[in-house]
DNA sequence: CTGAAAGCGCTTACAG
DNA sequence: CTGAAAGCGCTTACAG
């Protein structure tokens, strides 16, 4: 069985008569390599179809040229947080570098574990979607001079480099949209409240209510988790009542996704009998009866930026953190219904 | 500036007064090891917090035992890659390996590239979905000694481990369903023809009319690519002339948005006017109205399995390919209606 | 049971 | 402009 391919630098520099350094440095395009010498290498590669081995490469490299970055990630399932996902990577890959992710599907453990495996791999730096559980974790890598850029929420100390979206702007978004429509009494359910978001997406919808002079009901804020499970039982909370809201405004989409699964059981009419404005839009919001209204965050052009924040710190390592706050926009579908 | 963290090996030897070699070993658990002597080792590594360079171990290691596989995914976008990835990626956790995912978003260039990306990031072996254009790369990476396992569509040359759904037992499922409650005109939308699964689903449809004796009509059968935009297109032709199915059968996920959208614009009902079932069990299925009645593949436990057959090759490369065909089922919901 | 040494495939000062 | 050599952080025969 021969290894058909490229025992390595060595055969390279054999084939075209020069030193591994020489085929090294036309590899890494020095400049300083004679035209003629150059030519000759990459002849070489091309016959025997070189690729260099990564792996050597990033052991022997410096820092901030290992071409892989570390993504910490809490839910793949959450279309979200893979447009995220793309965003990232399409960047990355316009930089040859690779990256590398972590899911730890909201498990504190899991994610603990892989902050130290992403440390192992030698990444260049990591993107994260922080979780309070590894605030103190995350901050460590920083301290250690590992760059780090958050993503979808900050560092409450503020430390690192971070793009999120203004979901208090979406929040209120939302909310208006609800009230110019004529309701009144609209419920908010909520995610789970360990999660920073979850405050600002209640503050959005809080500040909108006073805007238009309403009372802030209490009782009409729910929270449990930020999953399917609690979408669906806080949706049977809100219907229980006599006096049922007439709007409901859902904190993610898989809320969303629960609360609609609720309704529909119910026989619930939308939007005539309760309105739904979801935040997150997703790829089947349009593809639902009716289509849903919905706050789009911009996961993939966040990921793209983070990716380009974290190269940028990679270069100056002692600017200030720098705070990308991407305004969500209102997709008006038909889940409100009209005026 | 202190690095804080384990300048590596040598710091922990020098603290247990041993040998990097010792602790080597210990690390890797090498019964050889004095309890005594490990016990110290052990000491030391946790008083600097030292974890091991999985870069230099990667390096160094012998094939096999580099914790590093990678997976070549179509369409991140997609749940059903998602799930794999998830199975993947669990069983490797187990395994304590890191998974580096390609996702090529259907782009053949990307395809080819990342291939050898993830060659050149020395993985032990590559889980993957192939297309066609890359069969013979694929095939390459078997000759060069890769193992590879391939997951939702085989090899046409049968050299791999494969993991796939029985499609075909799907696409009969399916139709029969709608047979069963007395559909004869029944549509569908299938896949890409570039794709092997698209033919087998089209075989499974075509099995189940004939079993039931009703004729074939070759203007039911529509396709044109996997996608979102194919489902609304080729939905938009079926809805056109005057004798219309009452069914439709879409060969993906994807494809059945597209038709949901098109049939919801077109306000067509839902079962009553035109039933509907597709392939892919998704996590928004019960959210819709009506619930999606629709044929599950088992994503995440082919996932698993995928990663399994592809460590079980690590040990015995010489093995005969192995297929591993998981039946689909049946989740019966709303979309088609009743007797 | 343990250590000294070679080497995995690269990159990069240092000479020349 | 190019080469010889050291070294990135590990693992593993080879001695003892």
């Amino acid at each position: 069985m021969p290894k058909t391919i490229s025992s390595g630098l060595k055969e390279v520099a054999r084939r075209a008569a020069v030193s591994i350094a020489t085929v090294s440095r036309v590899i890494n395009a020095d400049p300083k390599v004679k035209g003629e010498t150059a030519l000759a290498v990459q002849k070489a590669i091309k016959e025997l179809g070189y690729r260099p081995n990564r792996v050597a490469q990033r052991l022997r490299a410096t820092t901030a040229r290992r071409r892989l970055v570390g993504l910490l990630i809490p839910d793949i399932q959450n279309p979200y947080y893979v447009d995220i996902i793309r965003g990232v990577e399409e960047f990355a890959y316009s930089q040859n570098t690779t990256v590398i992710i972590g899911n730890f599907s909201q498990d504190p453990t899991k994610e603990e574990l892989y902050i130290d495996i992403l440390r192992s791999e030698s990444v260049d730096g990591l993107i994260v979607a922080t979780t309070p559980v590894t605030e103190e974790k995350v901050e460590q890598l920083i301290e250690d001079g590992i760059p780090v850029v958050c993503i979808d929420r900050g560092l409450k100390s503020l430390k690192a480099d971070v793009v999120k979206t203004d979901n208090e702007l979406g929040a209120i978004m939302a909310t208006e949209h609800l009230i110019s429509l004529g309701h009144q009494r609209i419920a908010h359910i909520a995610g789970d409240m360990e999660i920073p978001t979850t405050h600002e997406r209640i503050a959005g919808y809080k500040a909108a209510l006073k805007k238009h002079k309403l009372k802030i009901d209490p009782s009409l804020i729910l929270s449990r988790k930020s999953d399917y499970e609690s979408g669906v039982a806080l949706t049977e909370k809100i219907l229980a009542p006599k006096s049922r809201p007439t709007a409901i405004f859902t904190a993610n989409n898989l809320l969303t996704l629960g609360a609609l699964e609720t309704l529909h059981r119910h026989k619930v009419k939308i939007p005539k009998e309760v309105a739904i404005v979801g935040f997150d839009d997703v790829y089947w919001a349009t593809s639902l009866n009716p289509a849903l209204t919905a706050v789009k965050q911009f996961g993939y052009e966040m990921g793209q930026q983070a990716a380009e924040l974290l190269y940028k710190r990679l270069s100056s390592p002692q600017a200030p953190p720098a705070s990308l706050i991407i305004k969500p926009e209102l997709m008006v579908r038909k889940s409100c219904g009209t005026r």
